[in-house]
DNA sequence: TTGTAAGCGTTATCAC
DNA sequence: GTGATAACGCTTACAA
């Protein structure tokens, strides 16, 4: 590339077909690849030179514009509420869906929901738009549709009615944990739910997935509201030192909590895993940080990233608006450690 | 909002004009606000009702090929590499910059640099892009502010010789910590850089901000390379149990490899911070998670977000393009617990 | 094998 | 005050 001196404007394409001695046709065609039509390598190779000569980048307004929809797989997620886990593996699997030649864009919008939001997501004309469940409402999906995108997905707990989802399945996180503790010969269930505000639904979810998992074994599982503090995990402590109501097994929602949970316990001397065992989620560093190292649930993928990508990659081309297509992301491992 | 039946096609400004019954170019100034035009009120009120009847949203592309640029602040990052930190603070100010009207875009590219990146990125026409420093070149710049780019904004350690900068210091992690370990008596400094391709070059500049706080009081501090291995901590914690070069303040270069560290040492029956004072970086959970507590340097706000995201819309309306504008937006402080 | 021309939805310059 | 109308840069059917 010849280092030109600095253009006012952005080169178009008819300043390469006028440096290229062609028609602004003949330029759209080159670079496109266009398929049934003949161009000779000669002039094939004289468009591609220009091109570069003039740092030619094609408008991609103008070209949305005319095609009547981009290429752009629009992902209106706040990204630091979603956790870093599923934010490398979205990163992953987008540069996946880039190498399919779609442009992933992460929008840059919270609060709306709904319709409102579906309008101003729809402005852009998105090929796909990839999204949080509770945000679609069936007029959201509907105007999305009508703007021309191929399909949307939902990402979700549980399957959406609307649209096909991504299911990030948040239960089995849960049932896996008390699947390990009861295996281990515990009882007397717990699980921390976080008490913050937006922690609070995936903390339910993973409730609900123990609870679950205990019931099929005639036991129950009891509720822990704790929130993100060394005095209330101090007093919690306290309190299943005095004896009481103690369970045997515990799932602390995730390694952060798990971790805060073990070192009040550890405070009040309570053993762990002797009297009580401890399994957090998501095994994060933290979990080898702590003394006794923290035995933790591990998210794996179910397909590979490539497999991802490529199923969201076909129902964009097939259009597939089919809420019965679900495409399970995620499976659960035990990382066993020495808490529980 | 009255919920209608499935639009075939997005509506256009002019479905617009004929459901209020006035002209299409009457629509655009309504919707617009157009200056220096006199619009009857009760027009207005037709017009804007329409709109809504039909759920109209303007066609972002078309905006954009008329007026030549758009509101897009373009920040080309991959949203994982970047930490938490970083990102929640990148979300809290693109929440702003949304209000003073600008569309955050997160660009999902990743490997492109340089003059061929700016290409891509100049498809778009962004008002601004917003991007880490060492991807820009002089090329880059130039292509970037032919297409209309208003500004172009480095995010670097170090002003940008190219563009105005947003300074994120990372030095000042390090002279912080070094400032307190020497406060605190401590004279034989050790820094520690991670062993992880991606995160040495943050270890180097953390490791450099300690350095030149030591040589200021005329001493040195040594640099220790660590793999984030519980292996490799524990031959550290066993070398300097032999006794030998053992220092008396590490820097763990954030909190994970502080805790990684500060548990080797525990196993190894090293005192802390009796024997070895440890401080870690960016005051993340895990600093209360483990015992002792994990002293740590915290990372604030310079400005508040409300600040910073006034000062890049200042810039891009007034299109400041002068690499002398610095913008440094972090400090710190330390939040003093049992480890140092 | 290449060129001509229509039209995508907006905004903005003119006449009316 | 309001309504035609001409771009903006591109893709694509059709003409040459």
């Amino acid at each position: 590339m010849v280092d030109h001196a600095p253009a006012a404007r952005p080169a178009t394409s008819t300043d390469v077909a006028r440096l290229a001695g062609v028609s602004q046709a003949t330029v759209s065609y080159v670079l496109n690849d266009a398929p049934g039509v003949k161009i000779s390598e000669e002039t094939r190779e004289r468009v591609r030179r220009a091109a570069e000569e003039l740092g030619y980048a094609p408008h991609a307004s103008a070209r949305v514009l005319r095609k009547g929809t981009s290429d752009i797989v629009l992902l209106p997620l706040p990204p630091f509420q979603i956790g870093g886990l599923f934010l490398s593996w979205l990163n992953d699997v987008g540069e996946r869906l880039r190498q399919h030649g779609h442009t992933v864009v992460l929008y840059g919008d919270t609060r709306s929901k709904g319709v409102a939001a579906a309008r101003e997501w729809a402005q852009w004309r998105p090929a796909a738009v990839i999204v949080e469940a509770h945000r679609l409402t069936r007029a959201a999906v509907r105007q999305l549709y009508a703007a021309g995108t191929a399909t949307v997905i939902a990402i979700g707990a549980e399957p959406s009615p609307l649209v096909p989802t991504l299911l990030v399945d948040d239960y089995g996180v849960g049932a896996t944990a008390a699947d390990h503790l009861l295996d281990r010969g515990r009882t007397r269930l717990a699980a921390v739910v976080p008490a913050e505000p937006g922690l609070d639904a995936w903390g339910e979810r993973r409730l609900a997935g123990v609870a679950r998992t205990a019931a099929a074994r005639g036991l129950e599982a009891r509720r822990v509201d704790l929130p993100f503090d060394e005095d209330a995990a101090a007093a919690l402590a306290a309190s299943w030192a005095a004896g009481a109501d103690r369970p045997d097994g515990v799932f602390g929602y995730n390694d952060d909590y798990a971790a805060l949970l073990l070192a009040a316990l550890g405070d009040a001397g309570i053993d762990v895993p002797g009297q009580i065992a401890v399994v957090g989620a998501d095994d994060q560093p933290v979990a080898r940080l702590v003394r006794p190292r923290l035995t933790s649930v591990r998210v794996t993928g179910r397909l590979d990233d490539d497999a991802v990508a490529a199923r969201l990659h076909e129902m964009i081309v097939s259009r597939d608006r089919d809420p019965a297509t679900v495409l399970p992301v995620n499976d659960f491992a035990i990382a066993q450690r020495d808490s529980g």
